[in-house]
DNA sequence: TCCATAAATGAGAGTATTCTCATATTTGAG
DNA sequence: CTCAAATATGAGAATACTCTCATTTATGGA
């Protein structure tokens, strides 16, 4: 949510820790602006404003920042969102605000939506831990009775990926405010509920920022 | 569909024409070993059994060669897909046929199904020219009545996100033959069909070998 | 078969990137 | 403030990759 987000949390800590913090934030720029594969190690450390060397001292190869860069990230938005869902019940309800506050967070936030989109591909196991959340979810739905699916990894691979899809489509154009209440609605239906009753769930959602 | 596809194409017209076939040939293969962005020229050549100088003989960069290789599959994928709807008439059948075929011919030639997942990645062109067919398709099922969505850009970037994630899984794992009815049901879903409807529809498709 | 032309070759120049390490600088505990 | 330890520096060695070109080899029409 923020451009120097592991600075921030390394405030005040020695300085080790708030060089390697610099670095994972100028990471996650030169990440945003060339992808995974296109950064070099020689550009996190210009964009950190360090020489070159630098960057050995912290971490052993660009594969290891790009990791940490992403799960922190990967975490805090988690983090954020589980906590802003705490009182919700309902479980369609809390697949949409899931969503929707998802896809707020990184149009607010480009940069950490490139890296989570690039990571997502290059780093399978991050998906795992995403998929943790979203269980437990549909799983309630369906003991609810609201939603009509077997839940296993395909599942949770399409809802995903329904997700990054909206997610790219946000960071691409100009904000469109019928954007997420089209992608909720599309996994609800997924999900086996009635286009009918997905669209109810749905209707309620700001249009983000 | 065959391994040799290019070469296959080129097979007795002038020696020009084979050696580039083959290095398509090759890049296909390096490709699905290596991705996009890790394929080097140097491999493709070794990969065709040729010199690194050759390469510069026919194409003037990687990104050339690889489109080039990328649109030929995709052409043929798309081509012999479509002689095979020619005669139905029914929007959801046509839809569940194209998905499931699909899903088939690249578990059946997972080098095409990297090169293709690969390709609707870095070559943003690609996807459009799927979009011609699959809209088509679905603009049908709404003006037969069958489906009820909003036909868009963002909606076909979600069908494709699903057929992606089951060509994926059946690289990825060993054949499941629920996989392709499940993301089938997904599809039609997604485009507005009641969940029982989506599971009649889907309930014929013959497991892919 | 002959030979003009087309194509293939691969050494190496050019460029980009990673990674090391001896040295310089900074830090913060006492 | 002092100094030993911790950290940062950046030149350059090592490696990886792209692309060129003078030369060799192969092709196919006459």
């Amino acid at each position: 949510m923020h451009d120097r987000h592991f600075q921030e949390l390394s405030a005040g800590r020695g300085k080790r820790e708030r060089t390697r913090s610099a670095l994972l934030d100028a990471a996650v720029s030169v990440v945003a602006e060339k992808g995974m594969d296109g950064a070099k190690i020689t550009d996190i450390t210009t964009a950190a404003g360090m020489a070159n060397g630098t960057f050995y001292n912290h971490f052993n190869d660009k594969d290891e920042i790009l990791r940490t860069a992403a799960y922190g990230i990967a975490f805090e938005v988690s983090r954020q969102i589980d906590a802003e869902m705490e009182e919700i019940e309902d479980a369609a309800a809390r697949v949409v605000t899931a969503t929707s506050r998802f896809i707020a967070i990184l149009a607010a936030a480009p940069d950490w939506a490139a890296v989570l989109l690039d990571g997502a591909d290059h780093l399978p196991e991050m998906r795992k831990d995403l998929y943790k959340y979203l269980r437990g979810d549909i799983e309630r739905g369906v003991a609810q009775g609201k939603f009509d699916v077997e839940v296993n990894t395909f599942l949770l691979d399409q809802v995903v990926a329904l997700v990054a899809v909206a997610v790219r489509a946000r960071l691409r154009g100009k904000p469109d405010p019928s954007l997420t209440p089209q992608v909720c609605e599309s996994i609800l239906r997924l999900l086996g509920m009635s286009p009918a009753r997905a669209r109810k769930a749905c209707s309620h959602i700001a249009s983000p920022r």
